[in-house]
DNA sequence: CTCCACCCTGCACCATAGTGCAGAGTCAAG
DNA sequence: CTTGACTCTGCACTATGGTGCAGGGTGGAG
């Protein structure tokens, strides 16, 4: 509770956001986190908000977005002019990202589980479905 | 039909298998593809079968094998000790993967369209549910 | 005043799957 | 024999999201 926790140093961020001190150098590099204050020995000085601020980052990244895409909602949510529908449409456009990569991800799926289903699970290799099923054109 | 076309160049090769000619020498270093012959000049002879080999290498990765993965199975394919089974297994193995990435998108899908439903899609950035989401403890 | 933990910068490196380029040599048609 | 397309090697670079290290300087407790 001492006036001095106003201000936090690299390690004292990195910690409380459960992040590692390069990371946070990184971030900053990247534009996703603003440039700190310094002391006049060239010690970051971060407000305490910046915890949310890294957080925001990694919730971010866990819903699928990239840093490149987290700078851009950042950037919504500075811009005055943005609104609400914007960061929607962002998050839409992720959606559908997302539902094209599982899409595919089923169609590999669904032949890995024919294939295995054709594969009588002994044999020698040079036998096998699988094997077989890649080695040819196979795809018409 | 000349006795010549018996062995191919990188770039008859790369044709045939539609890959890039750097690719192909790729593949070679990451030991996916077996040292060709050379002629005196230091060409690279490619066998015809290398276009076959080739397009093992690219069905494996669309069916979501990393090269190193699909390393294994031409491990597999040659070592007369290996049967089906051990095919079946990294088939299997690689269902599981595809399995747990689907589930991730999933749970990153359903959690942004709960977000936009929340979203009003006007009013300004700083009251959107969406970044509110991501700026804040909300995870549990 | 010393000591150690922490901080600074810049650079190199990890994996993944290639792409690009420079500078030199080669092949085959005309 | 020239010309243009192709090939050779090695190295650097792309994007992504960091990690690690060397060689210094700093902050505060004892």
């Amino acid at each position: 509770m001492n006036s001095s926790a106003i201000a936090l140093t690299v390690g004292q961020l990195a910690k409380h956001a459960e992040v590692g001190v390069p990371t946070i150098r990184f971030y900053e590099r990247r534009g996703l986190l603003p440039v700190p204050a310094r002391r006049t020995s060239g010690y970051r000085q971060y407000p305490p908000d910046s915890v949310r601020r890294v957080r925001f980052i990694r919730h971010a990244q866990e819903l699928g977005f990239s840093l490149r895409e987290v700078q851009e909602l950042l950037a919504l949510s500075i811009d005055p002019g943005k609104s609400c529908a914007d960061v929607r449409t962002r998050a839409a456009a992720k959606v559908a990202d997302i539902e094209a990569k599982t899409a595919s991800l089923n169609r590999m799926r669904k032949v890995l589980l024919k294939l295995m289903n054709n594969c009588p699970g002994d044999g020698p290799t040079d036998a096998c479905p699988i094997l077989l099923a890649m080695d040819d054109e196979h795809e018409r």
